[in-house]
RNA sequence: GGGCGAAUAGCUCAGCUGGUUAGAGCACCUGCCUUACAAGCAGGGGGUCACUGGUUCAAAUCCUGUUUCGCCCA
């Protein structure tokens, strides 16, 4: 089947190449042709997500460079797999049993996890079952799932390790609880948004005078939990109060006035109530002070029965009446608006609440250390180099991490209780109690933070900690793809688990792409509903199209508005690549021209300047290609391949073929294998971009053998370079776009011929006269005269392109005011760049101090401009008689 | 408050190591169904490279400061 269907339809054959590619065994790894190995392991998609168009952007580029790497000859694994997402999965599997009026109390955790499984088994990997449908070429036989058996022995392995170190801990601490999702979360996992709130100036009495301290709060329902008052010691204000007794307003509870140096003096009036059982910063100051803890808001966010009368209300509810009581009491003094930052659930944007609870942590500081050393030694790079900085601040300023979940969906804690509160982890002897002699124990009812499975990722999905043939080979990976959006909770912390762990970093390269936001540039989001269904854009205009589209947009590291048209860029791209082909197909037949042979792509260029110009340009685009995708730069790679392929393939060497095709002979055949070569090279080049289309189009292409997808990169040094062919070409298209000009601006329609002549150098003779043909194809020209003694013919209209004099004999069709303007114009442009040309030249520092090839080069275009100027002045003096 | 990034054509953005006549796509204007492609072809208009000062023979590019916008951290 080498016909072509007559549009560009990706909908006929995507699904089918990747099930070939699939079922080929394409995708898993073989070995290397250059004794390199490539590995990079997918950031894990949730269980339960939904594609969207960041995922697609992430994973495109992870397919660039795991396909350039197998045709570089490269081992190349890409290891897929699922994040089981605690809180995510089990919101969403408790919201589907609700629905059919379960509860989770009622089923209990058993049949919950049943139930979540069940989940998994039928929804889950949607995400991966659309990673498949944009082209991925994961090595699927290696597959995992952060709750498998496999990588649950990780993590119990890791948490008994880090216990036994005595780097895992249990306290009672304040965390951020969120009264949404009904369990702890990490300090990463609390995301900051201003807001507007009211501040109210609440006055304390002092105790035994008629005299009160204000102080400034924007949480007054929480007065009922205060143990102080705290003021900065270098405060004047308040100098002489310190260590006085105040009544607390509605309660008039006694509590002290202290001094803590982590107060504000400029914050409202520098007096600050002290709440440690619902407020981070006061809960330290409580600890230097010895304070006791006082928590009257429970897990539900209502008030405690130790709020007395406002016992069962919201925060909200509380907040509103207790102003409204502290205003009858006249201790109000005033409120006024405020905006703060204000922390909330990055799950559901419920607001954290502070929470005295008993958790799990890690501690954090020595882990810490080796892995900003890695970047500081240079051993870890960042693409972009700027995140670097992002990730040492972080790890310079780390606190200790929460791993403890109020969840049932994830890694249940590896620690037992005995009856006696004796506290035994997993894989010691456990039974009986070595402390008490208990026989009975019960878990730990909590689950891990699913960033404790992740962080292990790069080696638990290849067997850690057993010591596979599989870890041996692939670990360290390679390079890590992600966005900068999760360098904390997952890039930092990964390396922190490998260098912990295995003694190694889990990755050599951490490239961090741009974020994709809509049009109005906001992130994209469920809520907003701004992003589009990537499923839906793929069906409707094929995933190579978008995939081209993402990467051309997407430069290094920067964010990338998004908008539906911006595909049609990929899209009328694959359809140009298509046609082409189409057209080189109806040439070239069935069979590859004779002696035809990829391997030595040089015996295609010595005949013709065009063939010596493609192959030379085939060269420098190897190059780029190449050194653009080594470097991350996949715009500039997509950019490159797209103007060679549309401004220089389709709309020069092809326009010239056709009439090297019609007059048959050597010309043609020499055509036929500079069009064959040229796609060939090209949709090598092209096929980690745009696998499905180059794939098909590999397929219909004579002289191709096997599949594209495990075809040989491209080899410049193959392919001659030619430098004197390149200039020779650019001048001859600089002279037919200027015939081209003249004719549009004379309005010389494109069925009318007219006679062309150019006045040039010998050097340009010899070459023009050789092209003769080609310029009278592409310029439209009844004749073509090219030489040094050329006179301009009597009526044409002339102009200055590549050093040159060209005529277009127009026959009284020229309008000699249009023709004046025209070259007045054209004669300011250039005696405007004369004029700075000498005068950098005549300029002594410039002349001394610049690089010698720079002032050669400066020199010999103001030669070429001069001679062009005085060309435009010759033809404007001719005008004037 | 600290850190990072952005500001270039009407819009979205490239421009890497200082030397380009400052580019692309989209939009716009003119002319074309030229037998691969109207998802196309040919031609064209459009920019004080945010502002400021400096370094340099030379600045969109490097440095200082200012303004505006965005992100992260506290």
């Amino acid at each position: 089947m080498s016909e072509l269907a007559k549009a560009y339809d990706p909908s006929t054959f995507e699904t089918r190449w990747y099930k070939h590619w699939e079922e080929s065994g394409a995708f898993e790894p073989k070995a290397a042709r250059n004794d390199r190995t490539y590995v990079v392991a997918i950031p894990p998609p949730n269980v339960t997500g939904s594609l969207h168009v960041g995922h697609l952007l992430n994973n495109t580029i992870q397919d660039v460079m795991i396909r350039t790497r197998r045709m570089q000859g490269y081992r190349t694994l890409w290891i897929p797999g699922m994040d089981h997402a605690g809180i995510a999965t089990q919101a969403v599997v408790r919201r589907s049993l609700e629905a059919k009026g379960l509860k989770l109390e009622e089923l209990g955790r058993e049949k919950f996890l049943a139930a979540a499984w069940e989940w998994k088994e039928q929804f889950g990997g949607l995400i991966l079952r659309q990673l498949r449908r944009l082209g991925v070429s994961c090595a699927w036989s290696f597959e995992r799932f952060t709750m498998d058996e496999g990588l649950s022995r990780a993590v119990e392995t890791c948490f008994l390790h880090l216990y036994r170190k005595g780097l895992i801990y249990r306290g009672e601490y304040l965390i951020n609880w969120c009264i949404g999702c009904q369990t702890a979360i990490s300090d990463e996992e609390v995301e900051y948004q201003e807001q507007t709130d009211q501040l109210f100036y609440v006055k304390y009495p002092i105790k035994g005078t008629d005299r009160s301290v204000t102080i400034a709060t924007t949480r007054p329902e929480t007065i009922l939990a205060d143990v102080a008052v705290a003021v900065n010691p270098d405060d004047e204000r308040y100098a002489g109060l310190i260590g006085k007794t105040l009544v607390l307003p509605l309660v008039h509870r006694e509590i002290p006035l202290l001094a803590d140096a982590a107060v504000d003096k400029e914050f409202g009036t520098g007096a600050l109530k002290v709440t440690p059982g619902h407020d981070p910063v006061d809960f330290e100051i409580g600890r230097r002070h010895n304070l006791p803890v006082i928590s009257i808001i429970d897990k539900r966010g209502r008030l405690t029965p130790e709020a007395g009368e406002f016992a069962g209300q919201s925060r909200e509810d509380a907040r509103r009446d207790m102003v409204r009581r502290i205003d009858a009491e006249g201790l109000l003094e005033k409120k006024e608006p405020l905006v703060h930052s204000v922390g909330a659930c990055h799950r559901c944007h419920t607001v954290i609440e502070p929470f005295l609870s008993r958790q799990w942590f890690v501690k954090m500081a020595e882990l810490a250390r080796p892995a900003a050393q890695a970047a500081r030694d240079g051993e870890l790079l960042f693409i972009p180099g700027r995140w670097e900085k992002t990730y040492l601040h972080w790890l310079d300023n780390i606190r200790d991490w929460c791993i403890s979940r109020q969840l049932w969906w994830g890694h249940q804690i590896p620690v037992f209780y005995c009856a006696n509160g004796h506290e035994v982890v997993k894989g010691d002897e456990i039974n009986p109690c070595p402390q008490c002699g208990s026989s009975s124990f019960t878990q730990d009812p909590d689950v891990l933070d699913t960033w404790f499975s992740s962080w292990l990722w790069p080696f638990s999905t290849l067997g850690w900690p057993e010591k596979t043939e599989k870890l041996a080979t692939y670990y360290p990976t390679s390079d890590l793809c992600t966005g900068p959006d999760i360098i904390f909770f997952w890039v930092a912390r990964m390396v922190m688990a490998g260098k912990e762990l295995t003694g190694e970093l889990p990755f050599r390269t951490v490239h961090l792409h741009g974020i994709i936001r809509d049009e109005l540039g906001r992130k994209m989001s469920k809520s907003l509903g701004n992003s589009p269904d990537p499923l839906e854009l793929i069906d409707k205009y094929g995933a190579d199209a978008i995939r081209f589209s993402l990467l051309l947009l997407t430069p290094q590291g920067n964010d990338v508005l998004f908008g539906e048209k911006r595909i049609e860029t990929g899209r009328n791209f694959a359809n140009k690549l298509w046609n082409a082909t189409r057209f080189a197909l109806m040439h070239l037949g069935e069979a590859a021209p004779e002696g035809w042979d990829p391997a030595q792509p040089g015996y295609v260029a010595p005949r013709d300047l065009a063939d010596r110009w493609l192959v030379s340009r085939l060269h420098g685009l190897i190059l780029e290609v190449t050194k653009q995708i080594d470097e991350y730069r996949f715009n500039e790679a997509a950019k490159a391949l797209y103007q060679f392929v549309w401004n220089e393939f389709c709309d020069w060497y092809l326009e010239m073929a056709k009439s090297r095709l019609q007059a048959g002979g050597a010309a043609a055949e020499d055509a036929k294998r500079g069009i064959l070569l040229a796609l060939n090279t090209a949709l090598r080049l092209l096929h980690p971009l745009i696998p499905y289309i180059t794939e098909e189009i590999w397929h219909h292409l004579p002289g191709t053998s096997g599949d594209l997808i495990a075809a040989h990169w491209p080899d410049a040094s193959g392919y001659p370079e030619d430098a004197a062919s390149e200039k020779g070409m650019e001048a001859l298209m600089e002279i037919v776009v200027a015939v081209r000009n003249l004719r549009s601006v004379m309005n010389v329609g494109p069925a009318k011929e007219a006679a062309v002549s150019v006045r040039c150098s010998e050097d340009l003779t010899r070459l023009l006269a050789d092209a003769t043909p080609l310029v009278k194809t592409l310029a439209r020209a009844s004749s073509f005269t090219v030489g040094p003694e050329i006179e301009k013919p009597r009526y044409a209209t002339s102009d200055v392109a590549a050093g040159a004099e060209v005529f277009v004999d127009l026959e009284g069709l020229i309008d000699l005011d249009l023709e004046r303007a025209r070259l007045h114009k054209e004669h300011e442009k250039l005696s405007g760049l004369v004029v700075s040309g000498r005068k950098k030249l005549e300029n002594p520092d410039f002349l001394e101090k610049a690089k010698l090839e720079v002032v050669s080069k400066e020199r010999e275009k103001l030669v070429q401009l001069e001679e062009s100027l005085q060309k435009i002045e010759r033809a404007l003096a001719a005008l004037a008689s």
